[in-house]
RNA sequence: GAGGGCGUAGCUCAGUAGGUUAGAGCGACAGUUUGUGGCACUGUAGGCCGUGGGUUCGAGACCCAUCGUUCUCCCCA
């Protein structure tokens, strides 16, 4: 028998961690409720078919795949021979594996509002809590099971969804006492910035060479253009634009002038603006960043982007989304367009640790431990846990009969405050000795006044 | 997919230039008048030194491989 262990970057979480997780999701989950979302849940693992593609190259790698059952089948052995011969060329088999484990949330979410649209009312509002798997390397803050908090809107095209999307991510952040700063662009204002240099097809190109500014600085950018054939022109135009600075406004403005009269730049900065606008209402918008560098990698974005990264943390983004205008046409059901967001739980969770923000009431333990001092005394022990259990007084008794030493070192591990002492001769007088153990008091209390004392 | 660090008691780690029976702290268990805890003291249990090869008279220490873990890059939450 080998030593038990865990899947590489999956974790167990103990009483004060599911606590804390609670916190969190519970937190979330009643913003969301809030701003009128409802809940959805999908199963585990989708279809290959429903997941392969939708994540880019790098993607489809990281899905957990399912062996199929009855791969012994011996009147299959051909077909899953010749399966197994393309999985070993990297390629995909449906005699091999046709079930995968979830690997986001939107995507399941995209399948079920193309198989149910006849059914749902639009736009249609909801909220998803659940965990999802990845087959990625595992390191600081990063899973290969975790969860994801999502909300999406679809089928409704109204910057109104950004603005509220947005306002969920400040009041969620706020509640949890986690100072953040929302970055925000427009996929349109890159494909503005990609027809003026070089072209729409370059785009993608481009987008990812301008999200590494920050890693390996301008001069490898520079380099990375170079290589993909864009002139010394463009480049310019490009620096110039990566060189924007200022408060949101100021961005705009020269992001304006840069950009010109290209439709698709000056529709971006239009719908930049009206977000901004109404959270200048809202007072929000002290933590909203217009950020030109923003690129996010899924290609499936076409309108706002956001992200959120927690402020004086060193920590990947916290939560991130944007809007999609067509996810259901991958299931065969065009024209609903969609916007969402997604919080990462469990880097929250470590963040909120690393700055110790989370509340101290939240580990909740039992309130009361009855002393076993015997059969008689346990059994009227245990009538009186009954009643206080009825007022909703969390309580329990040490199962066995043991020396007090041992049944004392049980409450200060539980973290347990108080301790009721039913001996014989508090069962001949009907009544307890009730101990506080932070404070040392002891007193003495009739049966029927118990549960009155700790109400 | 690429590249580093680390695997010794349940946990955190010592273990000197390879040299006898492998150590500490914490924890566990037992005891210090079998109805009053936290402290202290005493004692006990617990290690194929991740695994498999190799070098050597001799390996926990050195070399190779392998597995696990952790971090960085890629990518992402």
């Amino acid at each position: 028998m080998s030593k038990p262990s865990l899947p590489q970057g999956t974790r167990d979480f103990n009483a004060a961690t599911v606590q804390k997780r609670q916190y969190i999701f519970q937190t979330i989950r009643s913003v969301f409720e809030t701003f009128g979302f409802q809940p959805l849940e999908t199963p585990a693992m989708e279809n290959l078919d429903t997941l392969m593609g939708k994540y880019g190259e790098e993607g489809d790698k990281l899905i957990f795949k399912i062996l199929n059952n009855g791969l012994d089948n011996p009147t299959k052995t051909e077909q899953v021979q010749a399966g197994f011969e393309k999985i070993t060329q990297g390629k995909s088999s449906t005699a091999i594996t046709e079930r995968a484990l979830r690997y986001d949330l939107t995507i399941p979410f995209a399948r079920f509002v193309a198989m149910n649209h006849g059914a749902l009312t639009f736009p249609y509002k909801r909220y998803q809590i659940q965990p999802v798997w990845r087959a990625d390397r595992p390191q600081k803050g990063r899973y290969r099971e975790f969860y994801q908090c999502d909300a999406d809107i679809v089928g409704s095209e109204s910057l109104l969804n950004e603005v509220d999307l947005i306002a969920i991510y400040v009041t969620a952040f706020e509640k949890l006492q986690l100072p953040v700063e929302i970055k925000i662009n427009n996929r349109k204002i890159l494909l503005g910035l990609a027809q003026v240099c070089g072209g729409e097809d370059k785009m993608i190109d481009l987008t990812i060479a301008i999200d590494k500014l920050d890693k390996i600085g301008w001069e490898k950018v520079k380099e990375e253009l170079n290589n993909k054939g864009f002139s010394e022109q463009q480049q310019d135009i490009v620096a110039q634009y990566l060189n924007i600075s200022g408060t949101n406004i100021e961005k705009i403005n020269q992001l304006k002038t840069l950009l010109g009269d290209n439709e698709n730049g000056q529709k971006g900065i239009e719908e930049l603006n009206f977000v901004l606008d109404y959270h200048e209402a809202t007072g929000m918008a002290k933590h909203l960043v217009a950020d030109f560098t923003l690129a996010r990698g899924l290609n499936y974005y076409t309108g706002l982007i956001f992200e959120v990264k927690a402020l004086d943390a060193q920590m990947g983004s916290i939560g991130g989304g944007g809007r999609y205008n067509d996810l259901t046409s991958l299931f065969g059901v065009p024209n609903i367009p969609g916007v969402g967001i997604s919080f990462g739980v469990d880097r929250i969770y470590d963040v909120l640790e690393e700055k110790q923000l989370f509340p101290a009431t939240i580990e909740s333990t039992t309130q009361v431990l009855f002393f076993n001092l015997g059969e008689a005394e346990s059994k009227a022990a245990y009538l009186q846990m009954t009643a206080l259990r009825n007022k909703k007084i969390a309580c329990e008794i040490y199962p066995e009969k043991s020396k007090f030493d041992k049944q004392f070192k049980y409450a200060e591990k539980k973290n347990i405050q108080n301790i009721v002492i039913i001996g014989s001769e508090e069962l001949a007088q009907q009544q307890c000795t009730v101990k506080n153990l932070n404070t040392g008091n002891q007193s003495t209390i009739a049966f029927e006044a118990l549960a009155n004392f700790f109400s």
